[in-house]
DNA sequence: ATGGTTGGGGACCAA
């Protein structure tokens, strides 16, 4: 089973590049964040001639979410449960994959912009409504998406110089923590110990080139998955291209 | 400093 997930920052814009990526890689689901795309404007046909159906909630101008996938699915969420949102941040289904139901969660966490902002007390608002939720949805379950959040020093490319800003707070990496108790494993680190793996890079000041960057972008697996868990893969040639997204597409590969 | 959206210029948001 391969997942992938991409916060694509517009998804007009990514159309094609997208439309690569599910030609080379045929994952099963991929979730998109930041599609900034309206209901009536989502390009469902695009995908339905590829062979997957999607499902989405988007707003004019910001935020936005997409789940793309060829697998039967179920049970759809628009927005975390018991919390309200105006902002179109969380989309969720369940899908049959090998007669089992696995439970795909997608966020478009919350920036924050800095520390004292009524933005970060929004951020944490919106991460403890999640929390709430994926305490009931702990098993056979993956939580995926932006997280906006580098969880460690290793996933920042210069701890020092991001002290004291929003992604990499103890506030923030102690939400992350709270997540992992929920019964979650971070896929990436539990399959590479050791590499930082960034997947953003500022489109500023030659970020990419010069590898200036921060992992934010994860694949939480609950525990109950850890020994399916095969491959990681940041796809970082797309951050390459001409016109790329500021994030990299990232794969997981589990096989049951 | 860069890119996307929106709206038709400049502001806002992103991380």
């Amino acid at each position: 089973m391969k997942i992938i997930s991409w916060n694509v920052n517009s998804l007009k814009i990514r159309h094609d590049q997208l439309i690569d990526i599910i030609n080379k890689y045929s994952p099963d689901v991929i979730s998109l964040q930041e599609t900034k795309t309206q209901d009536d404007n989502f390009p469902t046909q695009s995908f339905l001639d590829l062979g997957y159906e999607s499902i989405f909630t988007g707003q004019k101008t910001f935020n936005g979410v997409a789940i793309i996938t060829k697998l039967p699915y179920q049970n759809v969420l628009l927005n975390i449960p018991n919390f309200h949102d105006e902002q179109k941040r969380f989309i969720s289904t369940e899908v049959d994959f090998n007669k089992q139901k696995i439970l795909i969660m997608n966020g478009y966490f919350p920036n924050g912009q800095s520390l004292d902002s009524d933005k970060f007390i929004y951020k944490q608002s919106w991460i403890n409504a999640l929390l709430a939720f994926i305490k009931t949805k702990n098993t056979n379950s993956l939580l995926m998406g932006d997280f906006n959040i580098a969880p460690n020093d290793v996933d920042c490319h210069d701890p020092d110089k991001w002290t004291g800003t929003v992604l990499t707070s103890d506030i923030e990496r102690n939400l992350f923590k709270e997540i992992e108790e929920c019964n979650f494993t971070d896929s990436y680190r539990h399959l590479n110990k050791i590499e930082p793996g960034f997947t953003w890079w500022d489109y500023r000041m030659a970020a990419f080139r010069r590898n200036l960057g921060l992992r934010i972008d994860h694949i939480l697996a609950s525990n109950n998955l850890i020994n399916f868990l095969k491959d990681f893969t940041i796809l970082s040639d797309y951050r390459k291209l001409e016109r790329p997204s500021d994030h990299a597409p990232i794969m997981l590969t589990l096989s049951f």
